[in-house]
DNA sequence: ATATATCGTTAGCCATGCTAACGACCTCCC
DNA sequence: GGGAGGTCGTTAGCATGGCTAACGATATAT
């Protein structure tokens, strides 16, 4: 087989493992109560510290009225809380809640309890492996970035 | 490090991994004019051939008036076309037109070749690990699906 | 023959994406 | 000081996509 056409092959193969992977996790993510585009953004505010929306709206690839609606949508269920600032009065800074830390860990736990269980039953040898082709994504991921189409 | 520790710090990277890699990826998909959905269920189309609008509906895993409207959609813009069934004239069949499958293979070779020309600057030995680690998450991904949460 | 089940559609709700337009505010420059 | 023009977030309005409920047509079982 040439390298041209196994890559490819690879490719498809890689593109098809992702998709599938992500939907039988994005199961786990419905519990939380959350919509996936809530739910990513609350990950932001909470890993990323406090926001304004428009590094928010960059942070998520969204314009900067559909963001608006999210982190209202978050604040009424009390997970983030808008703050103005004193400098810069057109700023909004959104900041995670306790509440909002806790739903955001609980969801993760689900999710990586899920799937860590099912690696898990990998063996040893297997798991080295897995880890070195999560490796080399990551460098594929990385060399894509950025790049024209 | 214990393997259940180990095994949680790899799902978690793996869950990013995934993440990012279909985002980069559904930006080709925009080219083709098509929304995800109705990309996906052309998809499923014309790979797995003539499906009736219920099943297609489980096999994107939406509910049938959704479904309904994603084809409606689709048969709009030429690239499928609904079949009455003679037998059972419940059933509607749907089957991708040739300008349909012409879209999905045009959108696919955006896709691979924007991943395959960054899997093929791996070394060749890269790129059998890299296909050792899909199938492993090929494996992880089916001991998951059907699983209660 | 009648009851029941299945299939796809319609109607109507909500969330999420967008662009256009706006008010409030900051900054720069005269 | 006072505009002119830019930036930030919001509002308004549109399209798409997800759902449930309800329905008409058809098939199947009793």
């Amino acid at each position: 087989m040439t390298k041209g056409r196994e890559s490819e092959d690879l490719a498809d193969q890689l593109h098809s493992a992702a998709i599938h992977l992500l939907r039988q996790l994005r199961k786990e993510d419905d519990a939380s109560g959350l919509s996936a585009p809530r739910l990513s953004a609350l990950s932001v505010v909470v890993f990323g510290g406090p926001l304004t929306l428009g590094e928010l709206a960059r942070a998520e690839q969204v314009r900067p009225p559909t963001m608006t609606r999210i982190v209202t949508g978050l604040e009424k269920d009390g997970l983030v809380k808008r703050k103005g600032d004193a400098r810069d009065r057109r700023l909004t800074h959104v900041e995670a809640t306790p509440k909002g830390h806790k739903i955001l860990a609980a969801g993760r736990a689900r999710r990586v309890e899920k799937l860590a269980s099912a690696v898990g039953q990998l063996k040893r040898k297997e798991l080295a492996e897995l880890r070195q082709g999560v490796q080399l994504v990551r460098d594929v991921v990385a060399s894509m970035r950025g790049k024209p189409a």
